[in-house]
DNA sequence: TTATGCAATTTGATATAGCAAACGCCATGT
DNA sequence: ACATGGCGTTTGCTATATCAAATTGCATAA
């Protein structure tokens, strides 16, 4: 007889080609590679991507329903335009939520945590000196949820990267605009003293200048 | 010639399968006809709606992906139990984002949008008076997303209808045990009051208070 | 030149088919 | 009594087929 002699996890299921499908794209749209405007014909990307339509339409459906994408009258997706009330919207949502979490991090975070922030923001700064748009975008977003994934608020992370994958295209536009030095500094760096102080409020403040320095950057391009 | 003498609305076309499927499942879901832990397979839904399975695939899909479903290791659809903390986060997360739409909805109500949710809400007292747990279910719905509507806040409005959906079955435990009468009076009442008032700080604590009276009932249940 | 009409193509929605993995059941053996 | 092995069934995932509606391109007519 032979049972386990410890709780072993269980072997999740590897991807599925919706999954896949749907991470390609929801990457494409975050990195800008995808623009307000353009459709997406479930068959011919299908062929682009040398699978069948299936997969392909399940992960279209997916990004409409999280309202990354819409559906025109014949049912065709497409990336919307961001009006700039929904823009205002998105952002006045994640200032609170994001903020939310960051305070609640700060009263979790251990000093492993912080240590792996620092590195993320290292990178995205090196980005930033190199003027890689896309390396600060992709370490802007790992900061953003290894704070959240610091404060353990599964439902909230949820809403947040629904939230993210609808400003994708124009959060992008960042990558455009290189971001200006603060004379304050960079909004991470308070950020991260805060958390490691304990300090949410702090931290609640940190992140809200963060987006709103984001947001008067991008306001004006809508 | 013939053009268009008016901008008319295009016509939106039909409702598919999978949005028909969708709308059952979901209503199904918040109205506690699924209870935690049961499977939903996708070919034997397909056969009781008399579809096929290609629909119901896809509803159940949209469903995981708002959180609402958990697929198990082998894909299959299941509806979740709602850990103690997940609960109290989506509460949480309603109680912030409800009462914000609240507030700014004071500052919009119009005299026809009160007269619209006092009619729910006479509704919903007539069914409690009723015991019907299924029309006070259905009609408190109809009255915290008719306050939201009135607020315009499309995003916050598709947020919470996802929270609604995953809290749905343990919602609906509501309607097992009929809210006992509050000395203050019913919480609607004072939202009502706030809105007509232009009181946008006692809409949002009315909304605050009608959420902590529910999730001190349902609480114990979990 | 512009409008019209028709056929071929494109496309989304749905149904069906094929496959592989997991499950369940039952017979067999110890 | 319990473990083991095997086989048929169930099930999700992906691909393919079918259909209808919309679009496009082009020829023709005014």
């Amino acid at each position: 007889m032979m049972t386990a002699i410890a709780p072993l996890a269980p072997v999740d299921r590897d991807e599925t080609l919706t999954e896949k499908v749907y991470s390609r794209l929801r990457s494409a749209l975050v990195g800008g590679r995808l623009v307000p405007g353009q459709k997406l014909i479930h068959r011919q990307l299908a062929v682009e991507l040398g699978v069948s339509p299936t997969p392909v339409r399940e992960a279209l459906l997916r990004l409409v329903s999280e309202g990354a994408l819409d559906l025109d009258a014949r049912g065709i997706a497409w990336v919307p335009r961001l009006p700039p009330e929904r823009y205002a919207e998105i952002m006045d949502l994640r200032v609170e939520l994001e903020g939310r979490a960051a305070a609640r991090a700060a009263t979790l975070a251990t000093a492993a945590d912080l240590a792996a922030l620092r590195a993320i923001h290292a990178r995205l700064m090196v980005g930033r000196r190199a003027k890689d748009g896309a390396v600060v975008l992709a370490e802007n977003e790992r900061f953003h949820f290894g704070v959240i994934a610091i404060a353990r608020m599964p439902v909230l992370q949820r809403v947040v990267e629904t939230l993210w994958t609808q400003a994708g295209p124009t959060i992008s536009l960042l990558s455009a605009v290189p971001r200006p030095v603060s004379p304050a500094g960079h909004p991470h760096d308070d950020l991260l003293r805060a958390l490691k102080a304990h300090d949410s409020v702090a931290a609640r403040a940190a992140v809200e200048r963060d987006l709103r320095e984001h947001a008067v950057i991008v306001a004006p391009l809508l």
